[in-house]
DNA sequence: TCAACAGTTTGTCCAAGACAAATAAAATCA
DNA sequence: TGATTTTATTTGTCTTGGACAAACTGTTGA
């Protein structure tokens, strides 16, 4: 049984949204203490979870919090479906397996074999991208736990990480300056376009996750980066993504190019025009040689 | 200017508590947009952020809010000088002047240098460990700035992971499980960990940061594991950290032993007893030997 | 087919009061 | 004098119900 507090930090619903809920929806209804502060139960915090996963993904509260746990799974499912048959890729089903059987370290091998057979790139781009998606899938089935989740994405980060280290780095332009915006935790994607960009002999500085605004923006001077580029999960809060990309693009001024990527962008309305969005990874070496290609014609007049 | 809600993010103070403070001791005085909601300007922000660090170092906000912002920060570096005549570590001073420089690849090139002339152990244990303390001393004097801390927190990951990756491993006793609870997100204590474990050819599953206190338990179990290892760092919540470790403990019951680590665990009173200790990472090679040690003797008998 | 409009949904913010857990200070005993 | 218990202070989190803007939905009109 949990306080508010805590499940504020487990699900990343604030406080004043879990209360509103059980105001407006009449779910989550916490049992309450002896000093009247509400107690959440697992299976509340269970349905809260996938509540959170499926708005993420697109859907709205007020539709999901009248279903009951196995409806809102079905949901999950069927949304996984779908995706199946517009063709796009959910496989890897091995990886899967070896996660839900707990043998980590032929994971390990498994990741690293592949790496080696497809190249730094077209590992990135074939495999881990799309093995992300399976991954979320097969967590908002039900069908794997978060500390699998966790797992997969240590070792995911292990290969990258280790790849990277292990190129030598030659100094060529553009300089790419790599982050998050505060209270974004999703290191991956990061991860992936530095990953794909040094295999381009492009020397990335990455600040990893959630760098405030204004640290942006002097990193920027600093590193005299000429490309920043952004990173955004599907579950980052739209307004506070477009009110910091506005504020950058506003700081740079030209200065520096912005990027911004990952899966919210798809939902970002009214970016401005200079502003780069990277829908899908398959985009990121594209627009390098766009950039490249501009900085040309730039110098060429 | 940025709101409450922005505030909690970027300093990791509750929105309850910066109401508290202002209504307690009139410190934030934030100014009021059109609809009476509060707006912090950037100079009570960077205070409100020395002030977070020096609770985090144990001083308490009563004293603190009175202070001017120099006042604060002649506390911080008090405390720094305290520590120096305490003959503990606090040089290292060229690595914070690449920092300063922004010469990220000499930086790399000089931890990469260090770890191959050092050995992983001495690396973690001479150089790591006390530079974490120097960059954060730094930090507080304000002579770094937080990407400059993010970006060494990132070099710092780019060569303990590598090492871990090119590590061959063998499959010894004990399997230990590495991870933190929700809401602590420092991932370096627990890779410094794990690096020292790989160096004794110990097979590590990290689950890295923010496990939900449900999975560890699970996850210990599906893992087999002999040792649950936590990092706590010095800004996570006391109460919290007593409450988690106490119930993990009771889930246990035995079945794995419990290590917590970090710089909270020294305010830690009343662990249960069989709970070990890590006050600093010199510990954990011996603690290691002990377990093997308690190991044998249980299985002689 | 697209853009502007009105209607609905939804998250965040506000205020002031209450109270327990953590810490410091004082008092007691060995 | 030093260690332990008792009391006082400090401090963070939780409570309620009301308010409102921003985001989304669906309709209308060009």
């Amino acid at each position: 049984m949990l306080s508010i507090g805590q499940v504020e930090r487990d699900t990343g619903l604030s406080k004043d949204t879990l209360r509103m809920w059980e105001r407006r929806y009449g779910f989550p209804q916490p049992s309450r203490d002896a000093f009247g502060e509400r107690l959440y139960d697992a299976i509340q915090i269970d349905k809260l979870r996938v509540i959170k996963r499926l708005m993420d993904a697109g859907q709205r509260p007020g539709k999901l919090m009248a279903k009951s746990f196995e409806e809102l799974n079905e949901l999950g499912t069927r949304q996984v479906v779908e995706r199946q048959e517009a063709g796009l890729p959910t496989g890897h089903a091995a990886v899967i397996k070896l996660l839900q059987s707990h043998e980590s370290s032929a994971l390990e091998q498994h990741l690293s074999h592949l790496l080696l057979r497809q190249g730094l790139q077209q590992f990135v781009l074939a495999t881990i991208a799309p093995l992300n998606v399976a991954v979320g899938d097969a967590w908002m089935r039900g069908e794997l736990a978060i500390f699998e989740e966790h797992l997969y994405t240590e070792h995911v980060q292990g290969v990258l990480r280790a790849a990277i280290q292990n190129m030598p780095r030659r100094h060529e332009s553009p300089r790419v300056l790599l982050t998050t915006l505060p209270n974004e935790q999703h290191a991956l994607g990061l991860l992936m376009v530095e990953t794909l960009l040094a295999a381009e002999r492009v020397p990335c500085v990455s600040l990893g996750t959630q760098t405030p605004l204004a640290d942006i923006v002097t990193a920027a001077a600093a590193h005299r980066a000429h490309i920043v580029a952004l990173s955004f999960s599907a579950g980052f809060p739209l307004r506070a993504a477009a009110a910091g990309i506005g504020s950058l693009h506003q700081a740079f001024a030209g200065s520096a190019a912005l990027w911004v990527g990952g899966r919210l962008v798809a939902r970002l309305r009214q970016l401005p025009k200079d502003v780069c969005r990277i829908q899908v990874l398959d985009d990121v070496v594209p627009a390098l040689e766009t950039w490249r290609g501009a900085q040309q014609d730039s110098a060429a007049r």
